[in-house]
RNA sequence: GCCGGUGUGGUGGAAUAGGUAGACACAGGGGACUUAAAAUCCCCCGGCAGCGAUGCUGUACCGGUUCGAGUCCGGUCACCGGCACCA
């Protein structure tokens, strides 16, 4: 019998369609398990093999919870609004919901394909009124509470287009669409307050089950300090503050620097002499996003302020000023104090420039490189009252005094930032505020939520730069609700992070129009037990999120205070380079590609893209392989937190293992019962799988799920060797695995389908082979291996180690000088000459 | 630049807590079956030396700790992810 797997395949999808043994039923007796992935954004390429991998790790993780007697919540849904819609949309004259609705049917058809086990009644759509009804309610919870508030921020403004760009639109200071200068221009923007959540974002890590990389970055992201505002006179009698962490440095302060749009400067514009020069130094500032000013922080600029100065408080005397655009308005007080010989970047700017740099910790070499180590190597010296206390000791020291003398206080900063968010784009969540010249912002009322979405003939950029609802004049003019008078909606929509901000909750009540989520359905479902995603969402979706959920806990919402008790990261599917340099063999044609391609030739993999044309579609290989072998394969391809390169040749070992499998059934024995030959290569094997499906390795899983077939290949098989190996692999590739448990009659005898079957139980005593090899080494290297009863005790090792031949005949002449027996592993004898 | 990570055969990757490096695969080589090919089954497969037993060497590079280091520590190099309006 041929393995037939597109048959085989589309028989069981269509079980699964008609029989929904995956619907996720609310409450029971069953322990619940809320395993979540990333959803999708639909875009018009569909499915790209990078999917897959997380889906179906999650998938794997689900279906062996339910067979292990878990009611499992595994939902699926889009992240729908976004710009690459919204940009096809304008080339193609075609509205966004329709390119939204045929690219969601594409990825549904190819997401059911690949068998997993979603609950496909539960399906939410961020771009659907019935789901931003409650994104919109979010924002307005947000609004009355505060946290969302109108202020100017700097945007990239198109010099030609017109219209504000995003992030990504900018590349190398020019408009993507059309090459012209990119510049910063300050627009009134919505920002919401998760500055007000940052101690509690960072506190509350301690208490989730985050993979240790994401918690550092979210930690370093927010960028805690504790630090001192130090307030400096200047020469023309007014005040300005810094920020520092580094306060028992202030002896050695030797300038200061001021961002470029530091509000300060036009107010010394009389004062500063070479006002033009640094007039033109703001202008060029200007047009650098932060990003290019970091990138450029090798080679500092700036321009001294000729006719202002600072006094330094501690020692009181007058140091030079300058702007300079590595320092950054958005972090601390947009003025740094310049301590030269104890941070690099200082000293960089110094050497530069020539200034002073004064050694006020002892214990590096200053006309090297700044010394900036905190703890107690460094002694200070220069520093008036504080010489030699330690920089430990000098910290509170200096904190004191500046307190006492009233120049200084106590901050903590963050560099965590608020959230803007504003876009003025069509293909997003309306903001439902009315702007109404007597009342100010108003929300809308409640009971008018969702705030839908215009349908407008045209959803190109307007060339005033805001949305193209404001040309909606008939939406945008309505009536206070309030006051009742004349007033103008917000015509700014939400960003994308908004809608996957908290379509978690959504899913444990998709269909609920009366509220965001049930409190039964929450209480039943909360928290997400497992979260798996990509490291690229790690500072701004998974943070954001975490904010709105721990706003939603104040509001009573949500009874945790985290959402996700558990986060784990997948790593990125990457294809094969075309112009890698190996893939040809003459050294001239080797040149030819690095001179073309530069360093791209040097690398084996690359991210997939069209234009390299590395792109795999799934429908390819789940038509040429089936969707089990594409399951298997993406989850063998290598460590799951790590990138994976796609192989098309390394495709069909996973289809030659399913092929194995499928074949044994040929030659099974009629008994139902587990074979002695086999007995402890299963028990082992089950226990390695459970253990490995727990902690996401499911590369080394499968491999010894295949360690198992050889073997079984090698030993024969029963019918109950074969159902364990049915069971264990289900999972994994579930159409084949179904069609094996109806062929063997387990399903007839059982009256069960595989999966809701009980999962495979192993039992310790059966998974110990009764002997056990061990090395023998001497000084360390090994010499010979030795076969043990497996519960020998140190002194039966060594007895064995010293009966080997090879051993005795090296022992000749040598004396023992330390024996070190490691049970179950090793012995090492360390010899010396004997005298 | 800043933050986080990675580096092991021809290739993808294994190696709980420092304890036999290369499991499991792909590619390659050999054999069985076959008129033949494909498929399937079995064997070999880091490098150097040797007919062989075996010896030496080997986890990006330099150094350290240890009886013992792919694993721990210090430094260097290379690459990948993020950097707030991409998702």
């Amino acid at each position: 019998m041929k393995y037939d797997f597109s048959a085989i395949e589309a028989k069981w999808r269509e079980r699964w369609e008609k029989s929904k043994p995956y619907a996720a039923v609310t409450g029971g007796d069953k322990p619940k398990f809320y395993g979540l992935i990333e959803f999708p954004y639909p875009s018009a390429a569909g499915l790209h093999v990078g999917h897959p991998r997380p889906f179906t790790a999650m998938d794997i993780i689900c279906r062996k919870k339910r067979m292990q007697g878990y009611n499992v919540l595994n939902p699926i849904g889009f992240d729908a609004f976004g710009l690459p819609t919204e940009n096809f949309a304008i080339k193609n004259h075609i509205h966004p919901a329709i390119i939204t609705k045929q690219n969601i049917e594409n990825f549904t058809r190819q997401l059911k394909m690949l068998g997993y086990s979603f609950d496909w009644d539960r399906v939410v759509d961020t771009t659907d009124p019935n789901y931003y009804k409650w994104t919109q309610w979010i924002f307005l919870q947000l609004f009355k509470n505060g946290l969302a508030y109108k202020t100017t921020m700097p945007v990239n403004w198109c010099t030609s287009c017109k219209c504000v760009l995003a992030n990504e639109e900018v590349v190398e200071g020019v408009c993507e669409r059309c090459g012209a200068p990119v510049v910063r221009r300050e627009k009134s923007q919505w920002m919401l307050g998760i500055t007000k959540y940052a101690d509690r974002l960072i506190d509350d890590l301690d208490d989730v089950d985050f993979i240790e990389r994401v918690k550092t970055q979210q930690r370093n992201w927010i960028g805690r300090s504790t630090g001192m505002e130090v307030t400096f006179r200047t020469t023309v009698g007014d005040e300005v503050t810094v920020y520092t962490t580094r306060v028992d440095t202030l002896f050695g302060v030797t300038y200061a620097v001021i961002s470029p749009e530091h509000p300060k400067l036009l107010e010394w514009k009389n004062s500063i002499k070479n006002w033009g020069e640094v007039e033109a130094y703001k202008e060029a500032a200007s047009r650098k996003s932060d990003f290019e000013r970091g990138e450029l922080n090798k080679d500092k600029t700036g321009v001294r302020l000729d006719g202002v100065e600072i006094i330094n408080p501690a020692s009181g005397e007058a140091v030079p000023m300058f702007v300079s655009d590595y320092v950054l308005m958005g972090y601390g007080t947009g003025i740094v104090m310049g301590v030269p010989g104890h941070d690099q970047r200082d000293w960089d700017f110094a050497t530069k420039f020539g200034l002073p740099i004064i050694e006020v910790v002892k214990g590096g070499d200053i006309t090297k490189e700044a010394f900036t180590l905190k703890d107690d190597t460094g002694i200070m010296v220069n520093s008036g009252f504080l010489n030699g206390m330690t920089v430990k000791d000098a910290i509170p020291a200096m904190t004191q005094y500046a307190l006492e003398q009233g120049w200084g206080r106590e901050k903590v900063n963050f560099k965590l930032r608020d959230w803007v968010f504003s876009r003025q784009r069509y293909w997003g969540e309306p903001i439902p505020l009315v702007n109404c010249p007597e009342c100010g912002w108003v929300p809308i009322p409640e009971s008018e939520l969702p705030l839908v979405l215009p349908q407008v003939d045209s959803y190109e950029l307007t060339d005033d730069g805001e949305s193209p609802l404001s040309k909606m004049t008939d939406w945008v003019n309505t009536k206070c609700p309030k006051c009742g008078g004349d007033a103008k909606r917000e015509t700014d929509t939400m960003p994308q992070w908004a809608g996957s901000s908290w379509y978690f909750l959504r899913y444990m009540d998709p269909h609920n129009d009366k509220e965001l989520v049930s409190r039964e359905a929450e209480e039943y479902w909360g928290p997400v037990d497992w979260y798996n995603g990509g490291m690229e969402h790690t500072t701004l979706h998974l943070l954001y999120s975490r904010f709105w959920h721990k706003f939603l806990y104040d509001i009573g919402v949500v009874h945790t205070k985290e959402p996700y008790a558990k986060r784990t990261s997948h790593g990125m599917i990457l294809g094969q380079n075309p112009h890698y340099v190996g893939n040809v063999s003459t050294q001239a044609e080797k040149d030819a590609l690095i001179a073309k391609y530069g360093n791209q030739a040097l690398r084996p993999a690359v991210k997939m893209s069209k234009s390299l044309g590395n792109v795999v579609n799934p429908d390819d290989v789940v038509k040429t392989y089936g969707a089990d072998t594409m399951r298997v394969y993406i989850m063998f391809v290598g460590d799951f937190e790590k990138v994976a390169v796609w192989s098309d040749d390394a495709v069909k070992g996973s289809k030659r293992f399913l092929d194995r499998c499928w074949n044994l059934m040929d030659s099974a024995e009629e008994s139902g019962e587990i074979s002695r030959k086999n007995e402890v290569i299963i028990h082992k094997t089950i226990k390695k799988v459970t253990q490995d499906i727990d902690d996401l390795k499911l590369n080394t899983a499968l491999a010894a799920l295949m360690a198992m077939v050889n073997e079984f290949y090698a030993n024969g098989v029963t019918r109950g060797d074969l159902k364990e190996l049915i069971l264990l692999l289900s999972p994994f590739a579930p159409h084949i695995a179904e069609e094996m448990w109806e062929i063997t009659g387990f399903a007839a005898e059982t009256g069960k389908m595989a999966m809701q079957n009980d999962w495979p139980v192993y039992d310790e005593a059966k998974t110990v082979d009764s002997e056990k090899e061990i090395a023998v080494q001497i000084n360390g290297k090994l010499k010979a291996t030795v076969t043990v009863p497996a519960d020998s005790t140190d002194d039966m090792m060594i007895e064995a180690a010293k009966g080997n031949e090879k051993i005795q005949r090296l022992m000749e002449g040598m004396e023992i000088v330390r024996t070190i027996p490691v049970r179950g592993k090793l012995v090492n004898f360390i010899l010396k000459p004997a005298k």
